[in-house]
DNA sequence: AGCACGCCGACT
DNA sequence: GTCGGCGTGCTC
């Protein structure tokens, strides 16, 4: 028999597209028994054979090599740490989203295993200084540098103390003078998180008489008094809370009242959850019905999904129990996502309480140890169910039967960075390939998933009827024209003024409701409620202030400002750009004696102030609650009687395709926050809009009715479901050339379509336009944007691997970064 | 991404 | 001979 060579085919982990192919490696003999697929190596890579990280994909033999072959040097594992289901999902990922294997490689591991190598130089020649050309000033500055650190740095700690940066060069002579030598050196990123924690070292008793003490300084005061309460709290928490500055901590400290220690920073993710048994029930006509049907398909272990369409509170939480208890019969594992960990904390609660052990948490919020803890309890087969956020999709079971996506329309379940994936699309895929069921559920289904369920791909099952009593809340939609007409221009109707009267003197609780987010200003008439769109698009056009014009984002056309409007010739033009914070001071004058909460991005950036602020909203310390879409998701407070949609048209005017079917969902969904408790609710629901067939549907809960407004129009203006989109960014510090740049790219792809005969390339390629925020971080963005008429959507995206990924150097110059996101929820980033 | 290599201009 | 800057091209 021929000897043959035994050849790794590895991906290194290297963050670098030129470098994001397979790469070789001979295997030397001793390690020829023992490395497998899936096993991390250190290979030499590059010139200075730089030590590196790699992942093993494949192992082949062959006979003779024609080409330079390198050994690996060493295995990292004693055993795969990526299985062969997941090589096959991360060839699938990559190609799907276009991503970087290494992207693709870390979308399936938990953060924090993959190693970073380190450079480190060791002093050889003592006698250095006598040796050294005297007038060679850099190197005698590093020469005397590396003694002074002990003979030994990490190149990191070298640039730390050097004001170059760059003594690649310097480095070179010292090492061919065998001055110094140069080391390549793995180190395992394990950190262990702290955190600071303030504590009191006195008496409660005390505080009082320290506090007269502390006459001008109030802050300090503030601090003692929130300790008071509290005894300790993470310094950075505190700190945020009070709006306190890090001094006036200090002072306190130096004092000797209080104490700040380091702590290993740990969060449990079930320490604010009780632990209840919850029993199993015994299912309704309807929730049985579909547990009847989708259970035959769990033991068929062929790949199927299902819609569960259904309001909040008509069972699905009890289905879904009872097919996981069905699954886990059966010796298989289950994955159950939920949009946002932090709000859903019931559905972990009844997946403890109804199975008690053997379930793992994965989501955002863990520190990577406890991340790292939980993935490995899964590998070793210590877990059957998997409760998480998007990323728990991935988790590393090995006898999948069931993964269930819970809110299936909520956008978190799209991933923001690279690779875009969205966690249903990874779902269908680990379905197709380890012979998974897959069961959405949904009050306001996505459009496409709810098309997929009309034309049979998704079987569809609707649950009419509410498990509990408690009966939808009535909902009146206002007409804020007819507010204006009768000479009321403020931000309140009339109407919804008198409910938060009415409901505040009752002792009632009030939530306010407004989505703005972003900078998308829209421009409408008061007077007829007319919006400025684009006559290509069916897309809102949006106000640029600096430029006094209005623009398409879609096509980039370009309009002047209008002076009456365009529609019925009015003069009162409305340049719309309401946000929270504005409602809660407008609130506050009117209410001066309510208590008002506001919640939204800025409101809630540091950990744990969300729970806090809906922890005091439970207590009844908070009247009125005011809120982005946060406030939309899963909140069951009792005492609500009245939710208002200060202006429904927020939403609805993005220029965005999706702008509607968000609408809707965002309307309906916050119009359920109403009534949860004994008494009928009610929801106010102020528009410009009232005969807006998403308004209307949304305000007569009627999902049907929307869908079949908002279909035809999809259709008629190419969007999803009826075709698929590809969204590429070009992002530049220079936009002259970001501009140039996506102008070229955008005329290569029409040219290459136009040669190939697909002539609707105007229609396939939209663009370059500046992206809704065209700037970020002093970098401008320009979009294009794609769509798959008439061309089949393979082809689409093998052009777009030509010119973006296999020759990017080529077509776009390195100052260029791309994201290329397929399949965008948005293309307009609401 | 690193890193080397080549080329240039400047300073000593 | 030394030093720093910058563009280009390669990594099995």
């Amino acid at each position: 028999m021929k000897k043959e060579i035994h050849i790794a085919q590895v991906i290194v982990n290297n963050n670098s597209l030129q470098t994001d192919k397979i790469f070789d490696y001979k295997i030397p003999e001793g390690l020829q028994n023992t490395l497998q697929r899936g096993m991390r190596v250190i290979v030499p890579f590059g010139m200075g054979n730089k030590k590196l990280e790699a992942y093993i994909m494949n192992i082949k033999r062959e006979e003779k090599i024609e080409y330079k072959l390198k050994e690996l040097l060493y295995p990292i594992d004693d055993e795969p740490i990526i299985n062969e289901k997941q090589i096959r999902l991360i060839v699938w990922l990559k190609n799907k989203y276009m991503c970087k294997y290494i992207e693709a490689i870390q979308c399936v591991l938990p953060t924090g295993i993959v190693n970073k190598e380190k450079k480190t130089i060791c002093l050889l020649e003592e006698d250095w200084a006598t040796k050294c050309y005297k007038n060679s000033k850099n190197q005698v500055e590093l020469l005397k540098l590396l003694e002074d650190l002990g003979g030994k740095a990490t190149l990191e700690k070298l640039y730390s103390r050097l004001s170059t940066n760059n003594i690649n060069n310097t480095l070179k002579l010292l090492e061919e003078k065998e001055f110094i030598k140069i080391d390549y050196e793995i180190s395992s990123r394990v950190k262990i998180q702290t955190q600071q924690y303030v504590q009191l070292t006195i008496e409660k008793k005390e505080i009082e008489t320290i506090i007269n003490t502390l006459k001008n300084a109030k802050r300090q005061r503030e601090i003692l008094l929130f300790l008071k309460e509290h005894r300790e709290c993470p310094v950075k928490e505190l700190l945020d809370l009070l709006k306190a500055n890090r001094a006036s901590l200090n002072a306190l400290v130096s004092k000797g009242y209080v104490t700040i220690s380091e702590r290993e920073y740990k969060r449990d993710p079930f320490k604010n959850l009780e632990f209840k048994n919850f029993p199993k029930l015994n299912p309704n006509i309807e929730q049985k019905e579909i547990i009847d049907e989708i259970k035959p398909y769990i033991h068929k272990e062929e790949p199927k999904t299902f819609l569960l369409h259904g309001v909040t509170g008509s069972g699905k939480t009890e289905i879904y129990l009872q097919l996981i208890e069905e699954v886990l019969n059966k010796g298989k594992q289950g994955i159950v996502l939920v949009p946002e960990i932090a709000l859903t904390p019931q559905t972990i609660e009844r997946f403890y309480g109804r199975f008690g052990e053997g379930i793992a948490v994965l989501h955002s919020n863990l520190s990577e140890g406890e991340r790292f803890d939980e993935w490995r309890r899964i590998v070793e087969g210590k877990v059957n169910i998997v409760v998480g956020a998007r990323s728990a999709i991935f988790a590393p079971f090995n006898k999948l039967g069931m993964i269930i996506i819970d809110e299936e329309h909520e956008s978190t379940y799209k991933s923001d960075h690279h690779p875009k994936y969205h966690a249903a699309e990874v779902a269908a895929f680990r379905s197709r390939e380890e012979g998974a069921i897959v069961v959405l559920g949904s009050a306001t289904p996505s459009l496409e998933t709810y098309y997929r369920g009309e034309k049979g791909e998704v079987l569809l099952h609707t649950l009419a009827k509410r498990a509990t009593a408690s009966t939808l809340p009535e909902v009146e939609v206002i007409d804020m024209r007819q507010e204006l007409d009768h000479g009321n221009t403020e931000i309140l109707s009339e109407k919804l003024f008198s409910l938060i009267k009415e409901n505040l003197d009752r002792k009632k609780q009030i939530i306010l409701f407004l989505n703005r987010r972003g900078y998308a200003t829209f421009v409408s008439c008061k007077q007829c409620g007319y919006v400025v769109k684009c006559t290509h698009c069916d897309i809102t056009m949006t106000y640029h202030k600096n430029m006094k014009n209005l623009q398409c984002h879609y096509c980039g056309e370009k309009r002047e400002e209008p002076k009456l409007c365009p529609s019925c010739g009015g003069t009162h033009i409305r340049y719309n750009g309401m946000g929270t914070q504005k409602i809660e001071k407008i609130i506050e004058g009117y209410f001066p004696n309510a208590v008002i909460g506001r919640m939204d991005m800025d409101s809630t950036s540091v950990k744990g102030s969300h729970q806090r602020i809906l922890e005091s909203f439970k207590n009844g310390e908070i009247d009125i609650l005011v809120g982005t879409q946060m406030i939309s998701k899963g909140l069951d407070f009792p005492n609500v009687t009245l939710v208002g949609v200060i202006s429904a048209d927020a939403s609805l005017n993005l220029p965005d395709f999706r702008a509607s079917e968000k609408t809707f969902q965002l309307v309906t969904q916050v119009a359920g926050r109403a009534g949860r408790g004994s008494e009928k609710g009610k929801v106010v629901i102020q528009t410009y809009n009232p005969q807006h067939y998403s308004i209307l549907a949304a305000s007569q809960h009627d999902y049907d009715s929307f869908y079949k407004e908002e279909l035809p129009i999809r259709k008629e203006y190419f969007y999803p479901p009826f075709v698929q989109l590809i969204n590429i960014n070009f992002i530049g510090k220079k936009e002259e050339e970001v501009y140039t740049v996506s102008k070229k790219i955008a005329n290569n792809i029409k040219y290459i379509l136009k040669s190939k005969g697909y002539n609707k390339y105007d229609e396939i390629v939209f663009g370059p336009n500046p992206t809704i925020i065209a700037k970020v971080n002093e970098k401008y963005r320009y979009q294009l944007l794609l769509k798959d008429i008439d061309v089949p959507y393979r082809f689409l995206k093998s052009i777009l691997k030509y010119l973006l990924m296999e020759n990017r150097q080529k077509f776009v110059p390195a100052s260029i970064s791309l994201s290329i996101d397929i399949d965008p929820l948005y293309t307009m980033g609401i």
